[in-house]
This record gives structure tokens, sequence and C-alpha cells, in this order.
DNA sequence: GGTGCACGTTAGCGATGACTAACATCCGTG
DNA sequence: CACGGATGTTAGTCATCGCTAACGTGCACC
């Protein structure tokens, strides 16, 4: 039906790639539940149960799906602040990689944070440790720039944040990602500021 | 079963805003879809079907909670704008009562900003008309501070505060309400002049 | 003190959805 | 060329879920 293949290993990746890709579109606008496996076949042109072909099942389609979002996350943040000469870099670096990450994937930041709470306990813990270890990277750059403001304030602060950047899928027609990409550069950072003044 | 009533259009409405919050907080959780209405029913000490007493469906119980929501929103913020003396006291306004709101009722938030989606399609025009408005008060208050921003960027820096501000059920346990509050005040203010600075 | 309505119950129906079974096809490889 | 594995198909099973039906029961009110 489809053209010509180049291998089967080849095949096989991209088919799954394209079927995590279809499903986040699709949990992302209508959340876990609302969606049936029957549509994620349709949105990659095969039909149903093709995909226990390559998933063991729903549940299994979504873990994966944020185990991995949580694990680029996480190591694009360790390589950022390895790799930067000082905290002030850092930061800059954080939050570059992640607003390109909000703004490249946005379905995938939305289930992201929404549907942690359909994920089978076991993977539930895997992704909750990594989600807490991206933020404790921040948490420590932030440390660094203003070691007197308490940890506490510097994850409240944290979170706020991501939820500025992570909102991007529901500004989505006002600016375009050229503009916007600096617009929340420049919000957050002065969020940040404000929030670790006068504590 | 339950205690003595002291009349029954008293104990409907309770029963109503039982049910509404009850139903907020799964929803918040597991997700429109993944809530059984047999759930709702127990977490208010009733058992399924009971719910069609009070309202005609699944779909008619979220669709009254957005509206409501959506319609408290913009109402406060059309009377903090006109009780005003001055867009910067507009503003102050405007953040300390979606604040308030947001750290009050965290279900209520989540889910108004998840499930839109999941409305017929009658209601949720009206919802959408309702959250522009509000989107709308913002950005007039906005607008008179900084006459000279493009609309468009004061509405993304707009639905990007929402995101800092909604972020709250995210980080549940990091501070108290009451170290919360000027925080994200804060944090919404720099980022907003930040957003309007140098475009 | 009967009557009607508000509010609840349980049983069951019909639809849907996750998953399995059984079978087909393509294609690289010995 | 036979073989086997990767990948797909359709049909069917079983559980779940939204909703309706039929049936109590207490309480306000004439």
């Amino acid at each position: 039906m489809t053209t010509a293949s180049a291998s089967p290993t080849r095949n096989r990746r991209n088919r799954r790639a394209e079927i995590l890709e279809a499903a986040a579109r699709l949990f992302a606008a209508r959340g876990f539940h609302g969606v049936p496996i029957e549509d994620i076949g349709a949105a990659v042109g095969v039909s149903g149960p093709a995909l226990y072909r390559h998933f063991s099942g729903k549940d299994a389609l979504l873990s994966e799906m944020l185990l991995d979002v949580s694990s680029r996350l996480r190591e694009s943040a360790v390589t950022v602040v390895t790799t930067s000469p000082g905290p002030e870099e850092s930061l800059d670096a954080l939050l570059a990689a992640h607003i390109t990450f909000a703004l490249e994937q946005p379905a995938l930041i939305t289930v992201h944070d929404r549907e942690l709470g359909n994920v089978p306990e076991r993977e539930r813990r895997q992704i909750r440790r990594l989600q807490r270890l991206y933020v404790e990277e921040w948490v420590t750059v932030l440390a660094e720039l203003h070691p007197s403001c308490p940890a506490a304030r510097l994850r409240a602060a944290t979170h706020a944040v991501f939820g500025l950047l992570n909102s991007t899928p529901h500004s989505a027609g006002e600016l375009p990602a050229q503009r916007m990409r600096p617009l929340l550069h420049a919000m957050a950072r002065a969020a940040l500021t404000a929030a670790v003044k006068d504590h």
C-alpha cells in the first residue's frame, strides 16, 4: 500500500516514532482516555490492533512517551549546565533549551504535565524521578546565583517558570515562534529575578 | 442515611455544589474520560446514577463547571477593572484576583484549561467567548499602560502569565499559600514588565 | 392523613474500547 | 525456492461505562 522500504529495522524505528508522535498529538487534544487505539492507528495509516506489533499496550505507549520526554529534558539540562562557563550562562542555556523544546514539541510538553497520573505506578516513579532531577538542575543553578534564597522558594519559582514556558500551546497562533522565543526568554528571566529578590 | 436537612432547596443546592466540587477534583486528577460517573457519586456518598437527578449527563456536568469558572473569572475582571482608579491598580487587582482563584481552586483551574475539548460544541463556544473576554480585560489594561506595544504581543504575554499563575497545582506542597501569593504576584508583574519592553 | 415531589436505590441495556486470535503478505536469507 | 520473522488485516471476546427503567421512601403541604 505504501512506498517501498529501505530496511525493516529502519522502517520499524520510523513506524514507532510515527506512532508516538501521532499519539502525542491526539493525547494532547483529547486526553489519554479520550483517544481510542483505533484512532492512533488511523493517524499513521494503519488500523487498530496493528499497534500491538510495536507496543505492548496503550499504557506502555504513554509510559514510553513520558519517559522519553523526561529523560531528554533532564539530559539536555545536564549537558547544558556542565558545558557552561558559569551559572549565568547556565541559566540562559537552560531557558533556551526548554523554550526550544516547548516551541517545537507542544504536544509532548502538554501530555508531559497532564497525563502522568495515567501512567502505571512503576514507570510513574521513574518519570517523577527524572522530573525531580530536572528541576534540581534548575534549582542548583539558581542557588549558585542567589545562595541566600531558600531552596523551597527556588523550587516554587522554577515550577512557575515551567508553567509560563509550557503555556505555548495555549497561545498557539498569537505570535510566530521567531518572536515568541525571545519574549518567553525575557519574561522567564524577569520572573526568576523577581522571585529571588527580598525573600 | 445522612443527617437532617433544613430545606429541600437548601439541600439541592448543596448537593449540586458538592457534586461539582468532587467532579472537579476527580477530573483534574484523572481527566474527564478517566472518571466514571460511579466514582463521582461515590465521592459525595451516593452511588452512580443518582447524579442524573441533578445533571442531565456527564457532559452537562463538565459544561456547567467550565461555564461557571469562565464567567466568574470574567465577572471578577470586569468588576476589578471598573472599580480601580487607574490601569496600574487594575493590573494589580487582576493579578490578585486570579492568584486567589488559582490558590483556592486548583482543581477548577486545572480542569478549566484542560478539558475544554470535551465540552459539546454549543457550550464550548460560550466558554471560549468568556475566556476571550477575560483575556481582553487584561489586554485592555496592559494596552493602557503600554500603548505602543502590539496587541498580539500583549495577548501572548497574558497567556504566558496565566500559565505561570495556573502552575500552582504543580508546586502544591513547596510553599504555603501565604508565601506563594506574593511570590506569584511579583513574578507575574516582572514578567509582564519585561514583555512590554523593547518590542 | 393522604398525595405528590425530591431524591435515592438496583438491574439491565446498548455502545464502546482494549486486547487476542487466526490468518495473510512481504521480504531477506540459507 | 522454501522458510521464517516482521508487520499488517479482520473478527471476536470481555470489561467498562453512560444512561434509562422501575421501583422505594421520606417530607412538605393541603
